[in-house]
DNA sequence: GTCTATAATACGATAGAC
DNA sequence: GTCTATCGTATTATAGAC
């Protein structure tokens, strides 16, 4: 008989979690590299080393296996943006921290493009209900990002200012990736790094 | 027998024309509103009206197809641009009407995302030729706008104005369709009015 | 719980009548 | 040149032995 859900992990050994895991992050990264629908149920198979039955065994459904994923990326966001908030006590450093995610992650973005914003596009033709948990990634940084602002005094601008930034690495991941120039995205960093250090030094007319 | 090209006109009949046009109009909207690999062969004949066997007759492949909808798109793109060149005769005019675009194009752009953007990135991750395809369409932008901004009179920065603008649309374009939010690209087309009048007054030194 | 064999189907592509 | 019937394969998903 088949277990009781698919989704959860309540009733799972040590062993049944760490498979599951393996299944989703072999998905995750195909997903990212190849794009979801051109990533087939065998590649997640090669990657992941798990047998075809057994994947069904953990997820009933292609679709489920992306719904995993998904959830997996908004709980590893949800970290990295609580240990910046933990590591940095300034909102000036937590900005410069989320905008040096650009160069760090400069060749991924080059080949790739951007985790979120590809496979925000690719989700968001379609299906209704994957586009908003893709969207759910965009909001996550969108919180984060307001409540920066809004600590450097600029509550009232300040989720218009978090959106403005996620748009401009936006546009600088898809450059990147189209013309695969490393140097444009070090070139626009820096921009956005001296827009917002010049906010944080009071210049509310600093043009973005 | 079979003709002796897929990819020419040479010896087409008008109608003959008219039925591959009809196909490749028809796939490059699908490949737009779904995506390419979420796009099947069926989708294509009962979208264009056009038998099975009849695509085949015109194309070798599904691959070929858009490869012809990435060449009809390229010719589109670039009648545009001449047309604008011809119409505004000013380096200002031609700025403001290209981001005219944004606010023209705002429904679809919150639905589908852009057209450049979203098949590049999704190209963009697999084959190398059919991004560099992709990719021309964003050169053809990419010249046109260079071409303007040295007209400007910054000859030595028109380039990197120009990939700065095309990053800002799609940054736009991806936010916009990832929150269904046309306030947003309005609010946003009009920081870049604004950069590119003040650029065009002179004022170098204009954060973008 | 684990794994292999295989079902059921959707896909891109072709054959061949007209 | 036009169109339908169908092929071969790759796909997602399941059955059932262990």
């Amino acid at each position: 008989m088949a277990h009781q859900e698919h989704s959860g992990t309540r009733t799972m050994s040590k062993k049944s979690e760490r498979t599951r895991q393996r299944i989703v992050e072999a998905a995750n990264r195909l997903f990212y590299h190849k794009g979801y629908h051109n990533t087939s149920f065998t590649d997640v198979v090669n990657a992941s080393g798990v047998p075809r039955g057994n994947i069904y065994y953990y997820f009933k459904s292609k679709e489920d296996i992306l719904h995993a994923a998904l959830k997996y990326r908004l709980s590893r966001i949800e970290q990295m943006l609580q240990s910046w908030s933990e590591r940095y006590r300034t909102p000036i450093e937590r900005l410069n921290r989320f905008l040096e995610i650009l160069p760090d992650s400069v060749d991924s973005l080059a080949r790739y493009g951007c985790p979120m914003g590809t496979l925000n596009a690719e989700l968001g033709k379609n299906d209704p209900a994957l586009q908003a948990e893709a969207k759910a990634m965009f909001l996550l940084f969108e919180d984060w990002l307001t409540d920066q602002f809004a600590e450097l005094g600029y509550a009232g601008r300040a989720r218009e200012f978090a959106r403005r930034l996620l748009a401009r690495g936006q546009g600088i991941s898809m450059i990147t990736h189209v013309y695969g120039d490393r140097r444009f995205l070090m070139q626009e960093t820096d921009l956005l790094q001296r827009w917002v250090n010049r906010l944080a030094h009071g210049d509310d007319q600093a043009e973005v």
